[in-house]
DNA sequence: TCAGGGTAAAGGTCAGACACTTGAGCGTCA
DNA sequence: TGACGCTCAAGTGTCTGACCTTTACCCTGA
């Protein structure tokens, strides 16, 4: 209860004025001092003022220069470690760093979060749907124009007949082909956002597994987006890869019928030229 | 240390084998007892075992099921309710609630964490630029074919000149003006995406706010927007939109120059048609 | 030189206590 | 009858202080 006194021995501390955000109805007067610990060192770590790999205070130090008990500095840093921004080591040489950024947390947590989104009112399988057009048709053009050959070997691997044919539906090479599709296009940016969605697409919404003819369409399907990223056809790559996911709309489609009743909007996708 | 009893006089504990992930090279053989923890909770929350709103036990209850101490169990929730998954609510009637999930929470968390990748060598600003570009220039395709009445009006508030000319560069409206459209595509993953990238771009890579002509040239293009959404005209919309984004680009290239020489991939957005 | 044990720093966990918040119930008084 | 206010209890917030566990480093001895 109390953050006030920054006397800050170590220059850490900020105590940037909390009186900001009234987020609206509910005048909560203080934030509990957990809340407070946490935002402080937040802007630190965002504004650069502690750098990657970085080590911070033990937490006993800290407990000091905030003037909050241990417990308190600890729940502090379970919540910003949970967002991935520090991590804690034990023993000597321990103690809590600034973690390095990584593209794989936050398609973890867009998974998470786009599937809880979609579980409630907020969004609609249609837009998840016309979202992963909007992502990998583009992508399927970039990813000719700059797929090295590396990746290319990689995405031709993910057409491999029959080397998956174990698993259940036989779709985890669906997925490797779309990752190595978003991973060709040589935006690291859309392959962090377009995965999840891809995901959340394939573990929350498809029920009927593919029939053995219809993925025999989803794989001459995308043996020809192969052969025209290959080729480097970027109109080509687009307009397959459009295709490719218009026939496979119908496969998730119908899921939310009943718990979202919205009133549909004209499905008007990313159509290539 | 112990999570083992699952006698779950609730009907609550699940205790999913955690031997799960062995993420790489530091082989820990044991997680903390607070991840454990809250690793259950989440598989509870995200299969839907508990839903939206509803009370889980209070702390010293789940103490006593998951046979831990109320700061374990409490370090477990503060990692939960910082990524918005539960909030918590003093006093009688009190307690851990699932949170609704709300795309605010995402686009706060993936402004902060695109602007972290972009600190480091994980993503450029070239790669943002590009994603931007892909996200906005269909936004405005369908925004002209969506965009109802009511969105309309309030991007025409946008528009509004000299309104907010006092702010710091007169972006204020600039930023109005995309997120209106970013609202009127209809698509909410898509606004709740694209959104914190157009944040990131603005607050962490513009360093030579506007100068007056080139500020005139922005409203200019706004205006024309503005005009072909009104319209209806979803080819002139994108179009526009893409020349809009490209006038812009030089604002914000040159930052990451220094940091981040990496090979210039050919720079091919998404030119519609 | 190298193996082994000791050591200390730092996080992980626990138990118990008290403070603060807040809704609900109850009673009093106008 | 209704509004105000008091009290109570449930539950989170915070603190204290202790002990355990992990682990890099150092020192010793073969």
């Amino acid at each position: 209860m109390s953050a006030e006194e920054s006397s800050s021995p170590v220059d850490l501390l900020v105590n940037l004025a909390s009186a900001a955000d009234d987020g609206g109805l509910p005048v909560s007067p203080v934030q509990p001092a957990y809340q407070q610990v946490a935002s402080q060192l937040l802007e630190l770590i965002i504004k650069g003022m502690v750098s990657v790999g970085e080590r911070l205070p033990a937490e006993g130090e800290m407990a000091v220069q905030f003037g909050v008990s241990r417990s308190t500095i600890r729940e502090a840093l379970r919540g910003l470690s949970s967002q991935r921004l520090v991590h804690t080591k034990r023993g000597v040489n321990g103690g809590t760093f600034v973690a390095e950024p990584s593209g794989e947390h936050v398609e973890q947590y867009l998974e998470t979060t786009i599937g809880l989104l979609s579980g409630v009112e907020a969004l609609s399988v249609d837009e998840i749907l016309e979202a992963r057009e909007l992502f990998e048709v583009p992508a399927a053009r970039l990813a000719a124009l700059r797929r090295d050959d590396e990746e290319l070997s990689i995405l031709k691997e993910t057409l491999a007949p029959g080397s998956e044919a174990d698993l259940p539906g036989g779709f985890e090479g669906h997925k490797e082909f779309h990752f190595g599709i978003l991973k060709a296009s040589g935006n690291r940016l859309l392959e962090v956002i377009a995965r999840p969605v891809f995901s959340v697409l394939e573990t929350r919404f498809l029920r009927d597994r593919a029939s053995p003819d219809f993925r025999a369409t989803i794989e001459h399907d995308h043996q020809d987006i192969y052969d025209a990223v290959a080729a480097g056809d970027a109109e080509a790559s687009a307009r397959l890869m459009f295709g490719h996911l218009e026939r496979l709309r119908p496969s998730y489609e119908r899921i939310d019928r009943a718990a979202h009743p919205s009133a549909a909007r004209p499905a008007v996708a990313a159509e290539p030229a």
